[in-house]
DNA sequence: TTGGGTGCAAACTATTTGCATTCGA
DNA sequence: TCGAATGCAAATAGTTTGCACCCAA
């Protein structure tokens, strides 16, 4: 089985139908671990051989985070990032070069976490180091 | 000194001239710690005696972030809320109300930090527990 | 007086939506 | 076939900018 069968089938697993514009967006985020823009992810679509329109692009992405298939990161109050590893971790935001950063999930330890409010309950934790060039 | 002259000085103290538009902000801001909106601060504003265009709102509060004298915070990818406790502490984000509540830095204890990645210095640590409603 | 501050409207960017067309099971 | 997916363009929301006018030092 190649690579885009497995995509396929990802998808198929996850409930999304597998389409041409679908099934190219996500060779491109599962192609490794990484953090992209809904933008970089057009252009990087539209050098390929099918294209996607913008919409497409965004209700993909859209999907694919309802779906689990990946990540919103909110660290840039003028995009969203989206993150194609989806176990637990945290990120590095260089607010110089605006990318993110993987912080392996063993490299930070809470001894203490707070009680949630009355009637919450926990549907993430995030942890953001914000960094710059020295 | 009332409560105006106090916020007056303030203002000076960190470098801005306090214009009547500045220091109507900053005593909505800076009556209690809270955590406010662009769009409602303008809303506060222009329900007040003396009143400020959105334009100088969000030039205000830029200015204000820059200065330190409050703190932009980044968890929902339509709006920046500006939180008037500038000293450290953490946040729940309610994602069912869009509403912001402070996890005091004391209920938070890490026991293990992770190393700066080379040629940068931190600039911030944010945790954001994500909850909605149960 | 005079340079920084303000107001307005227009510009901009990221994202969403409506709707007609097209595609895939 | 036939509903779901797509594409386009227009709408939307938050934020920024350009520029003429005004006010605090």
């Amino acid at each position: 089985m190649d690579n885009r069968d497995s995509i396929i089938d990802k998808l198929k697993t996850s409930g999304v139908t597998p389409t041409t514009q679908r099934v190219e967006i996500a060779q491109i985020l599962f192609a490794r671990p990484q953090h992209l823009s809904a933008e970089q992810i057009l252009e990087m679509v539209n050098e390929s051989s099918s294209t996607a329109s913008k919409a497409t692009v965004y209700n993909t992405l859209g999907l694919f985070a309802k779906k689990g298939l990946v990540k919103e990161v909110i660290v840039d109050p003028t995009k969203v990032f989206y993150d194609s590893n989806v176990s637990k971790h945290f990120h590095f935001f260089n607010t110089d070069t605006s990318t993110l950063t993987d912080i392996p999930v063993d490299a930070i330890n809470f001894d203490k976490l707070p009680e949630l409010p009355e009637g919450t309950e926990s549907s993430g934790l995030e942890v953001i180091v914000r960094i710059k060039n020295s």
